[in-house]
DNA sequence: CTTAGGG
DNA sequence: CCCTAAG
């Protein structure tokens, strides 16, 4: 199904900072990791000026607020950035024509974009600010879109943020891997809706193309060898983008996968925007033009952590085969902690989202595609047909949020996940749209498989098909409740991805850190059984998970006592709750205590924490 | 194959 | 996570 994946830079030219192998008390966390100056991505100035535009549009638009559609009213607000592309490759710094009309853009005076240099000469790259007005230019443009839904909770807003619907000119390039465009534009138009999602359904049809959609496309590294566009931004905004920067690696699974990629000898390229959106997800998708004789439909994925990423669906695959090879791609990067997104409200308040986001369904023409058993070609997804109607939805999942992320830290474990309140609290139905604009058409719809769980968490597999066509719109909260997990095989969000990847490649398994859920799960089961039936602990509370051996478990819980043990400011990665380290510094306590016992008693008592600490404090 | 620990 | 000695 997967015919070929790559994974491409979306604006190229950013490098990968690159991790080094060290030795691994010299490679803990990074922080921060300073970027050179001329690496900073173009998406971090997306994101910086997608949350500038939130906030200075914050006033005018709420003006405006109950308009139904936003579309008209930030026509103001249309600024342009021009930068001149240099044909002189020296001439990086000169040629920054900037054309500002609001303050929005004031800002961005200062930058200087050095656009692709290997390319057409008379090649030419622009930054559009634009309000609402759909540009049927034939270049590409990235649009930021914003929408406010206001509920009856009042403090409830979500904002949305979507970069979408990258254009360009049909590249007619023999060579189809290095699709180095000459010509760019961005454009940001900025949506206001106090309707929920009407913004995505309505004015935003500025996708037009003669010949299907394409997208934005830059090789990182090309034929040769060059740097395609570079950036520079102005200290303020390094400044900024440091920040954003510091808290992507923050998370330290990107920066060790990323490392490890070299010495896997994985082709694709693995790239992470160094930009956390400041505000609201940034994903788009679209089609890509595709090359002649290949039978491939191209799509193409972005977001700002992941700018773009390409994937390939041949025609004769299913709608359901192309969601799994998006949901795929959305559950890999969400495992790398790549894809996550986060709603705030415009003041800049937290309403955060701990949610995760899934590839909904597969909409055309307007019109979600139901049929999960036709195939692309059938449904009218062709590299002939009308691709520039296509798009995904995407939406949120519920499922497993952990303790940490939920304001009732105090809730016990088995209940630890979001509550239906909490759940009922949350807008409706955000979609984030993928695609053209004029795609979606459908009522946003959030759907909740309550019988499997796996199409939000699980890992994907061909017996469990995502069939959101099937789901069933859920109004009452009821069906949001989570079940306590009885093991570990729902609480990891691991893509199949890595099973087939670096079978043979590589030895090292790709590092999969473990959830809290799945912390939570292996302390339970550590509780009863104790610290020395690792392999009865893998069956009881992960039997299902086979990339987690029970040596795995150990190592965990060995890791788990050592971050107990120390201070809460060494630790690092996803924090893990204190209750659960109490647990656990509880439960090692416990066993090591009665290990011995245990085999003098020839059964293994279960742990009652509880009442071993009451003896002892009564002793004591 | 499991455990236990060091790397 | 990996590797390996030891049971």
């Amino acid at each position: 199904m997967l015919s070929k994946k790559r994974l491409n830079f979306g604006f190229s030219g950013y490098q990968i900072p690159v991790i080094p192998k060290a030795p691994r008390s010299a490679r803990k966390r990074r922080p921060c990791i300073k970027l050179d100056d001329d690496q900073i991505c173009a998406f971090e100035l997306l994101a910086a000026v997608a949350g500038k535009l939130l906030l200075e549009s914050e006033s005018s638009a709420s003006s405006n607020a109950d308009t139904p559609t936003g579309k008209d009213e930030l026509a103001g607000c249309r600024d342009t950035i021009k930068c001149e592309q240099m044909e002189d490759d020296k001439a990086l710094d000169q040629g920054s024509c900037v054309e500002s009309s609001n303050s929005l853009t004031k800002d961005w005076s200062e930058v200087k974009m050095e656009s692709c240099k290997d390319v057409n000469a008379d090649a030419k790259s622009q930054i559009k600010l634009e309000g609402g007005s759909p540009n049927p230019d034939d270049q590409r443009d990235i649009r930021i879109v914003e929408g406010t839904q206001k509920q009856l909770d009042d403090d409830i807003k979500h904002t949305e943020l979507t970069v979408a619907n990258v254009k360009a000119p049909i590249e007619k390039n023999v060579n189809n891997s290095a699709l180095i465009n000459s010509d760019s534009s961005v454009q940001l138009p900025l949506y206001r809706d106090p309707v929920p999602c009407a913004s995505f359904v309505k004015s935003r049809n500025n996708v037009k193309l003669d010949d299907g959609m394409k997208s934005f496309y830059c090789k990182r590294k090309n034929t040769h060898g060059n740097e395609s566009c570079r950036l520079e931004v102005p200290s303020k905004r390094r400044k900024f983008c440091d920040h954003s920067f510091a808290v992507a690696y923050d998370q330290e699974a990107s920066s060790e996968s990323i490392s490890n990629k070299p010495e896997k000898g994985i082709k694709e390229d693995i790239i992470t925007s160094p930009a956390v959106p400041p505000k609201g997800a940034v994903v788009s998708a679209s089609v890509r033009n595709h090359q002649k004789e290949d039978p491939n439909v191209k799509f193409s994925i972005k977001s700002f952590k992941v700018p773009e990423l390409y994937i390939e669906v041949p025609e004769t695959e299913t709608i359901g085969s192309l969601k799994r090879t998006v949901l795929f791609f959305d559950k890999w990067k969400s495992n790398k902690q790549l894809f996550f997104f986060y709603a705030e409200n415009s003041n800049g308040s937290s309403n955060s989202y701990p949610g995760k986001w899934i590839t909904g369904g597969v909409v055309l023409q307007g019109k979600k595609v139901r049929d999960d058993n036709r195939t692309l070609q059938q449904a009218g997804i062709s590299k002939n047909g009308n691709l520039d109607t296509l798009g995904f939805t995407l939406e949120p999942s519920f499922t497993k949020v952990p303790l940490s992320l939920s304001p009732k830290a105090d809730t016990p474990a088995s209940t630890s996940y979001i509550t239906d309140q909490e759940l009922s609290r949350r807008p409706p139905s955000p979609i984030l749209e993928l695609g053209p604009p004029n795609a979606l058409s459908d009522p946003p719809e959030t759907k909740l498989d309550k019988h499997d769980e796996s199409n939000h968490e699980l890992e994907m597999s061909p017996t469990n098909p995502i069939d959101q066509s099937a789901g069933e719109a859920v109004p009452d909260s009821k069906a949001l409740a989570i079940v306590p997990p009885v093991n570990a095989e729902a609480l990891a969000v691991v893509p199949v991805y890595h099973k087939n990847r670096h079978s043979e490649l590589s030895k090292r398994r790709t590092r999969r850190p473990f959830s809290i859920a799945e912390v939570e799960v292996l302390v339970e089961a550590v509780e009863q059984l104790g610290t020395g039936r690792w392999r009865d602990v893998k069956m009881r509370a992960f039997n299902n998970v086979d990339h987690r051996t029970y040596v795995d478990l150990k190592d965990k819980w060995k890791t788990l006592v050592h971050t107990a043990s120390i201070a809460p400011q060494q630790r690092r990665g996803e924090p893990v709750p204190q209750e659960l380290l109490d647990r656990v510094l509880a439960a090692h306590a416990y066993w090591s205590q009665h290990q011995a016992k245990q085999h003098a008693k020839q059964l293994a008592e279960p742990l009652k924490i509880v009442d071993a600490q009451v003896q002892n404090d009564v002793a004591a």
